[in-house]
Formats: C-alpha cells, sequence, structure tokens
DNA sequence: CGTCAGATTGAGCAGCTTCAACGTATGTGG
DNA sequence: CCACATACGTTGAAGCTGCTCAATCTGACG
C-alpha cells in the first residue's frame, strides 16, 4: 500500500529493485489517522516522519487569535514531514482532512534509508524542493491575485498534482473539504469563498459540492486562472497527458465526501501514538 | 570570502578541515551583480547554482500584468538557488537588490561536493527545510495577518536571520530596500505601505530611512508582530543573544543604501553570464 | 539647474470582513 | 419514528482595509 509513493518518485527515477525495497520496508509502520486529526502538533518533537498513503491532509498553523492558516495540502504519495527529521520542533500542524492511511518512519529508518540509498535521498531531497516552488506559488496567491485567481489557482494545483498520480477519476476533483478548509487555505473568510464558488458556478467554471468538485472544463479553469504548472516540475511527457489518466492502484477508497467515516472527529489535538496502529504491509 | 556560508553552517555542526576546503572550493568561481539586475531569470535553465556571499538579493515572481512578488529574501550565506540544481527549469526569478557577490557554483561541482561530504550534503538539505519553514511563514502572513503586522513580521525575520549572522552593526536593519521592495514582498500597494511605516513610526516601533530601518526596541516590534522565531530553526544558544552581537567577517561593506552603486541599473534582465566576473578568493 | 527615482498625500472606490440570521442535510437518543 | 442537535452552506447589510488615480514633494546627481 505504498504504491503511490513508489509511483510518485518514479515518475523521475525508475528505482532499483533494492531501493524499492529499502522504500518499501521503511513505510511499513502504517497507522490510520480519523477525519480532523492532527498527525503532528506544533510544538511536537516527533521521532518518526509521516508520508500520506491514502488521503488528505494538511499543513496550517494557528494564530493568536485563533485563526488557522493552512500553508498546504498533501495527497496520496506526499512525504509531509520530512521536517522533523532535519529540523526536530515542529514550526507547525498537520492533520489529516479525511480518514486518511499514514505511513510513519521512524528517524533512525529514514537516516538509514538516506544514507545507504543515496539516489533515494537526491529524489527526496527533490521532493523537499518542489515542496519549496509550491510554497512559493501559494505566496504568489495570497500576495498578489484576489480571491477568485486564488481558488481557482488552488483547484487546478490539485488537480495537476492528483491527475499526475492518477488520483480519482478523473470526472472532477474528488477533495474532501469543506468551504471552511478552502477558506483556512486561501486566506478569506467562509462567507467570501462561499460567493467565490457561487461566482465560479455562474461562470460555468466549477461547482462545489461536498466532497466532490465539478468541473467540466479543466482548460477554461486554468485560463480563467492563468495556471502555469511549470512550478509543480512534473516530468513532461507526463504534463501533456489527457485529464483523468491513470489507473488507481487497487485499494479501498478512504475518502470520498468530508468526514465520510463512521468515526467520530473530536475537535482534540491527539497525538499520533493515541491512535490505533495497523500492520504493516 | 566564503566566511558568511561557513558561519551559517557551522551554527548547526562544526564541519572538518577538509570539508571546509571542498566547500571553499566549490564557491570559489565567484561574481559581482549590479543592484536590481537578475542572477537568473524565469525559464532559465541554470547550470550554475548562486549563493549569496554579500549582499542582498530576493526571489520573485511576475504575473502576466506585470507585478512582481517577492517570495523570499536571501541575505549573505544563503544558498538561494540549489532548486536548478534538482529541478532544472527556473520558476521564478532571483535578483540582487544592491550590489552583491555571489558565489556561482556548476552543477557537477555542487554533485561532486555533495557525493563527496555527505554531511555537507545534508547541512544544505536543512537549509532548504528552513527556506520552506520561512516561505510557510510568509504564506501565513500573507494569508492572515494585515499589512501592518506583515510588515512587522519581516522586520523581525530579517533582524533575527542578520543578527544570527552578526551582519549590520546592530543598531538598526541595514537593508537598502525601497518601499517599492517591501509592498511587493508584503504584497499591498506602494501607498499602503507607505502608511504602514508612517504607522510603525507613529507607535514609535520602526523608522524607515533609505538603505537603514531605525528600532529602538525590537522587544517591542516583536510582541507587536507577535513574532516567534521558532521556524527559522535557529540553535537555541543563540536565539538568546542580545541584539546585535557578533562581529562582521572582515570585507568590504557592499552596500549601505538603496542602489548605492555607481553602476548604472538599468531594468534588463541580463542573465549572470553578462556580468563581470571576479577571480576567486 | 533640470532631471529622475522614490516618498508622500488626498480622495473616491472595490474587495472583503463581520455580524447575524436562516436553510438544509445528517445523525442520534428517547 | 419523531424531536432535537450538529455541522455546514447561504444570504443580506454595514463597515473597514487597502486599492487606484493623480498630484506634489524631496533629495541625489549630472
Amino acid at each position: 500500500m505504498s504504491e503511490y509513493v513508489l509511483r510518485k518518485l518514479e515518475l523521475y527515477l525508475q528505482l532499483s529493485a533494492p531501493e524499492r525495497r529499502a522504500l518499501a520496508e521503511a513505510l511499513g509502520h502504517q497507522v490510520i489517522i480519523p477525519a480532523r486529526e492532527d498527525i503532528v502538533s506544533e510544538g511536537d518533537r516527533p521521532t518518526h516522519s509521516a508520508v500520506i498513503l491514502e488521503g488528505l491532509a494538511c499543513r496550517y498553523k494557528t494564530l493568536a487569535d485563533g485563526r488557522r492558516q493552512i500553508t498546504s495540502f498533501g495527497i496520496s504519495g506526499d512525504w509531509m514531514d520530512l521536517h522533523s527529521y532535519f529540523l526536530g520542533d515542529m514550526d507547525h500542524s498537520l492533520a489529516a482532512i479525511c480518514i486518511s492511511r499514514v505511513a510513519l518512519v521512524h528517524h533512525t529508518v529514514l537516516r538509514k534509508l538516506i544514507d545507504d540509498n543515496p539516489r533515494l535521498g537526491q529524489l527526496l531531497w527533490r521532493e523537499t524542493m518542489v515542496d519549496g516552488a509550491i510554497g512559493r506559488e501559494w505566496v504568489v496567491s495570497l500576495g498578489a491575485r484576489d480571491a477568485h485567481s486564488r481558488l481557482a489557482y488552488l483547484l487546478c494545483e490539485l488537480h495537476a498534482r492528483m491527475k499526475v498520480l492518477g488520483i480519482g477519476d478523473g470526472s472532477g476533483l474528488q477533495l474532501p473539504l469543506n468551504q471552511t478548509d478552502f477558506a483556512d487555505a486561501i486566506g478569506v473568510s467562509t462567507v467570501h469563498i462561499n460567493r467565490m464558488f457561487q461566482q465560479l458556478r455562474s461562470e460555468g467554471l466549477a461547482e462545489y459540492g461536498r466532497g466532490q468538485i465539478v468541473v467540466h472544463d479543466w482548460e477554461a479553469l486554468a485560463r480563467a486562472a492563468r495556471f502555469d504548472p511549470t512550478y509543480l516540475h512534473l516530468p513532461e511527457q507526463i504534463r501533456a497527458l489527457p485529464p483523468g489518466d491513470g489507473q488507481p492502484p487497487a485499494g479501498a477508497q478512504l475518502c470520498s465526501s468530508p468526514q465520510s467515516t463512521s468515526i467520530r472527529i473530536r475537535p482534540s489535538r491527539t497525538g499520533v501514538e493515541s491512535v490505533a496502529k495497523e500492520g504493516a504491509r
């Protein structure tokens, strides 16, 4: 079940059998995180780094007055938390948006993985770089684009990132985000994000529904957002793929609509350790 | 003259003599970039990575309508452009704010440096991580703080980063940024940034002058900005240092006021190669 | 002394916020 | 099966933050 991770890394470099083995082994320790629960919280000093295997997560910071700013989203295959290995203290929190399967790689395991497999290390470093590039694009959005473009741009980004890994069925965007999540990412009020979705709908560009955003014409949306995917640094040949290509790896669909889970969600910030663990693959 | 680079890396790890030698050698190829000139431009496919030895630089993106969003500042000792090694295409530009001395490390040299000195590689990866953390804080600023806090926060960040390396004389902030630069970083109009500086002055927090921002009470400014330096991931013992500590390495003061250079500035996007090169240290 | 980049000021306006209310699914316990 | 609770989406109105436009001021420099 580390399929997406492998697929993402192999977009750029074919891994050897031993490398794959080492990777799969490192990702062996897996947990299920309920929707809306922190994976790691600001101020923690984690001993593990988190990798999203299936689901959706976000990074966020909480301000003094309680407001939340989401700084990025993580989809299946994303190494969300390489920071803690290098930096120790968490300067932000990591939370699951919907119920998600997450691999927790102990820092000693990570160290060994990198030391023994320098190519893998370079690939992960590369991921870090792309992460930074995405962050920069968010800075541009928040600093220079209005709410309408910001929203359209974000939809395009998530679509591009998911498409390249074959996540979702291609018809629209399977995103278990509610409007508050969007508002906190885009940096506007929920009232305003609602109006922006209404505008997108009236323009025929996108329709918001719980758990799914329907987009008939991605080209048109990208044009409206002036979306330029260069910053995602996807491989050339993939960038031209028709929307919705690629088969998802066999496996359960962990989330389809917001909080589509029987697990009760508490606003508590329970750490990873309290979550029931599952065995390795 | 790679003093600041060394100092910055050694905040976290004492380097061995061979490591220092390898580093100094890698930084041997140096150029002087005139104020307001691009070091690398969006769309380029550089063969070298840039390291700021002395001076001030920024990363920025230009929007379709010509507006510029600055996404980060680079000070002496910053590896601004490790991206190009991993990602190839530049998704943003890199420019000198004032006349700056920059080392250009050829990618093959960089590769050898990392391969031969794994600890150096890890340190640089760490730098990348901090870069990302700073980017995240900018996202928070732009998404959730008002212009006043954003400006105060930025001043605190630059001060903290410079102080830890002993850049500047400690009395204020030696920053050759004009108000347009601040506006483009903060994501507001020049008119508004001007009013924010007026407000900071009327509050007795900071006074803008060309090339120098005078701050009498950094504590007060940090309080006003609710500045929390955790995200800079500075070493513990340094974080508590009194302001203005540390002696700058011997060497010329390359910039003190905006465009303090006899070299004429053109808005052209001249690439690195056109700039007169200087010999190694 | 003229020129130019950059700082400053005022006035009117747009984007977005806040507050407050109401609508609508979905779930839950009696 | 109904009454109620909860979470989320939607709507209107008033107000503030920050924008645009446009003019003026200032200091540095040739």
